[in-house]
DNA sequence: CGGAATCCGACGGGATACTG
DNA sequence: CAGTATCCCGTCGGATTCCG
């Protein structure tokens, strides 16, 4: 089972997002719908166990829609929820501090 | 020594915020100078050690300034600073986003 | 192709006791 | 008061191999 929702709405968030992948997943996804190994392509060096577990995550937190195709070879798509595209502005920001972020130490440190 | 810096600029973000406690820390201290009790009482449930070792992590990363009183008994304040300050918004945003996730999801799961 | 299975190490974190 | 010092544990993530 997942775990306790906190009461806290940043630790909510946090929970969601703070891991080391779940962010770059969404920011992959915000183009649009991708495959499995498109998003493993994209996402530089993780590894498939990693991806499929957070993938399953997110689903399960409803961040994302899981489709698969009843083919062979097998596909699978992964979609953005509307909950989990509303966290556009969020990545949007940290884009911004990050970016500022490093400029100023940059400064600071050297 | 700390971590290498991503060159993403969400990667970067992340690497500063993501761990459980650093957000609630610095959602703290925007209301302004805390000591290390006050901190320890506000976070609920933070161990002394993990407290410690996050502040120092923050401070190295320059999020926020450390400053020990030489008196008996000790004290030591810290402050954000205006780069930690600057993380206000992506915080707000937070809790913006986290609690239309619980509104949202409540309606989904039940 | 999209995983599942396995093994493994590193790190973050928790509890508690102690100290300058 | 503001930490250290231990010890211990669980989870995340990495690498690799195998499967339907």
């Amino acid at each position: 089972m997942k775990k306790e929702m906190p009461s806290c709405p940043v630790e909510v968030t946090l929970m969601l997002i703070s891991n080391r992948w779940n962010v770059l997943i969404i920011r992959d996804l915000l183009e649009g719908t991708k495959r499995f190994g498109e998003l493993k392509k994209s996402i530089n060096g993780i590894s498939p166990k990693v991806l499929t577990a957070n993938l399953r995550a997110m689903e399960e937190n409803g961040l994302l829609t899981r489709k698969v195709y009843p083919e062979v070879p097998p596909k699978v798509e992964y979609t953005l929820t509307d909950i989990g595209y509303s966290l556009k502005p969020i990545l949007d920001d940290m884009v911004v501090w990050g970016t500022e972020y490093k400029r100023k130490i940059k400064k600071t440190t050297k």
